[in-house]
DNA sequence: GCAGATGAAGAAACCGGTTTCAGATACCAC
DNA sequence: GTGGTATCTGAAACCGGTTTCTTCATCTGC
């Protein structure tokens, strides 16, 4: 495949009857060209149909017009959601993102980095993901870097996240309100920082209303649909009574309803649900899941925007985002 | 941000005693080189942290190991998962991906492409999407091209993409199998191909049945949860009889599950429902939702795979992958 | 012991742009 | 008409690699 066909600055400028420089400037606009040899240039890149070779100028001018996006779990709701944010912040800017995937891997995730690096990318925008925190001050000392859906302590204005001891905090108080004093926990994965948090506004709430904790009621599971069918399962087989459900995430949620169901349970007449996330499939379930809703496109977008200020060494305020609950249907008061 | 700081090749060099050219060969191990050079050469990489710059590989290589892969409405599970299956595809192949957006928008398809060509991609991956078959075939010339479901006439061999027509045949003919005969069809946006043939599909198995074909029974809408949510309704306020419904996607479906629901139509007891795609919360919903699971992310490996072999201009077949019914129990006999 | 072949490694050209530097031209005031 | 300045433009250096060309040393066979 010839692609070596391409044509250059150079054929430009041979069209047009001017040097390079003249072209390059035409090309990037910040030096006054007189409009003849403008508009000829002009001419010569409709003709010839130009579209510089980006590695030649990353190379030149020592900017990639790139941002690195570390994501995690490419397919997954809530990072698709942040990386469409991305996209959209992005827009416009002139910058274009590359993706790589980090898979919750630390060795994938470092590895990854080092080929965005070798990209020469700009600026680097990490979605979650595990890489220790003095790996991220040494990257920080290296390219402009954002971290978005993770809290790094000493990052607080280049990091953006949600504050999950709150939203736990939230959801749980929810259920209480309606008159839930056994609520069941099914927490993510063990180590996941959001799990963890999570988990904290839900006993912060407990214990604010005076209610026993119970360890039966928390159930160590993962951020699948399949855990929430085992957790309820489990619930059941133990016998450990509950009335109501906090989830890990939507997924979760429809598990444990599916499984409920299969028990003979209903929702939210006889069990109560709330999930996290508010994926797009949530409004659309039976019943529609009353759930924590991530602003995971704002973040996305207010993550861009902030590292394009970041690069060009523009004030930005990184606020961070409230996690709202959005009142459904599957949840009731207990009779 | 001190860009400048990148260790080079010369660095290398000079810390090892040698040449640049010796420290390059070391780094694409093509031509032998003396081993303890080679060993001096590996030790001051490691010791001052290289990463070669591949804006300058690329320019001067001429091959930027990096492959363009146009994707529609990141966010939406299909082609999420063909964008998850391209990643893994391209896992351990040296090339890595760089994702644009194309929205289902011609113009922004035409535009990204050109970033993509701009940043002198070493082949190009088109997900779905609109770009004329005059353009497609102009690419084909500059540029390894594969092209991921759609189906491109003359493209035969750089083309993956399923039988839609044998689809929404196979989807139609299970509920027939189990003795509907008043189907509802929620179609998806007008002009989409996909929807067209599976729409083709449909009418086929109906006509093959016997079964007389009714135009109140196709609702025109999209592909959104809201769009089966109108659909249903739709069809109840109209008066029109049917036992069971063909969803363009899942989502659709779920809407439509919904809204048949609120209306005290239970699934499958009632209405039977059939979905399209096998999206992970399909699985979950309740009940399950009988559906035809797309093969996306092997689609998407499938093709990761093809365009790193057409580029080596080595041999490849292409084959297409089946949709297969996926029972659950969203579907019932007719009494 | 020497011509010729072989192999390793350095020098230099090159990829396609950007940017510095210097020269040419036009403009201006005196 | 002249010196000074502002404006535009071309030449050339440079970015960090790859690759060709060349040189030099070593090896081989007779």
């Amino acid at each position: 495949m010839q692609q070596k066909g391409e044509t250059t600055i150079q054929d430009i400028a041979d069209h047009a009857q001017v040097s390079k420089s003249t072209v390059s400037r035409v090309l990037n606009k910040n030096t006054a060209v007189n409009e003849d040899k403008r508009t000829a240039v002009l001419a010569a890149m409709k003709t010839l149909g130009f579209e510089p070779n980006l590695a030649a100028r990353s190379l030149a001018g020592g900017r990639s017009m790139t941002l690195g996006v570390l994501t995690q779990n490419i397919g997954s709701p809530f990072y698709d959601a942040l990386a469409q944010g991305v996209i959209h912040g992005l827009a416009g800017s002139g910058y274009s993102p590359i993706f790589v995937d980090g898979q919750w891997q630390q060795s994938t995730e470092i590895e990854s980095i080092r080929t965005l690096i070798g990209r020469r990318v700009d600026g680097l925008l990490l979605i979650g993901g595990d890489v220790p925190v003095e790996q991220l001050n040494q990257l920080r000392e290296r390219l402009p870097t954002i971290v978005v859906a993770r809290e790094v302590v000493g990052w607080e204005n280049q990091c953006i996240h949600v504050d999950n001891v709150q939203a736990g905090y939230e959801a749980t108080k929810h259920l209480i309100d309606f008159g839930h004093q056994r609520i069941a926990l099914l927490r993510g994965i063990k180590e996941h920082p959001d799990a963890i948090q999570r988990f904290e506004g839900y006993a912060k709430a407990l214990s604010e209303a005076g209610i026993e904790f119970d360890t039966d009621l928390i159930y160590q599971g993962d951020f699948s649909g399949q855990s929430g069918v085992m957790a309820v399962n489990s619930l059941i087989s133990r016998g450990i009574y509950f009335t109501a459900i906090f989830a890990a995430n939507d997924m979760v949620a429809f598990g444990a309803r599916l499984a409920l169901s299969r028990h003979g349970m209903r929702v939210p007449e006889d069990i109560s649900l709330v999930g996290f996330d508010d994926q797009a499939e949530s409004a659309f379930a039976t019943p529609p899941l009353t759930t924590m809703k991530q602003p995971a496109v704002e973040m996305g977008t207010a993550a861009a925007n902030a590292l394009v200020k970041l690069i060009h060494d523009e004030h930005y305020e990184l606020a961070s985002l409230p996690v709202e609950l959005q009142r459904r249907e599957s949840v009731a008061r207990l009779r």
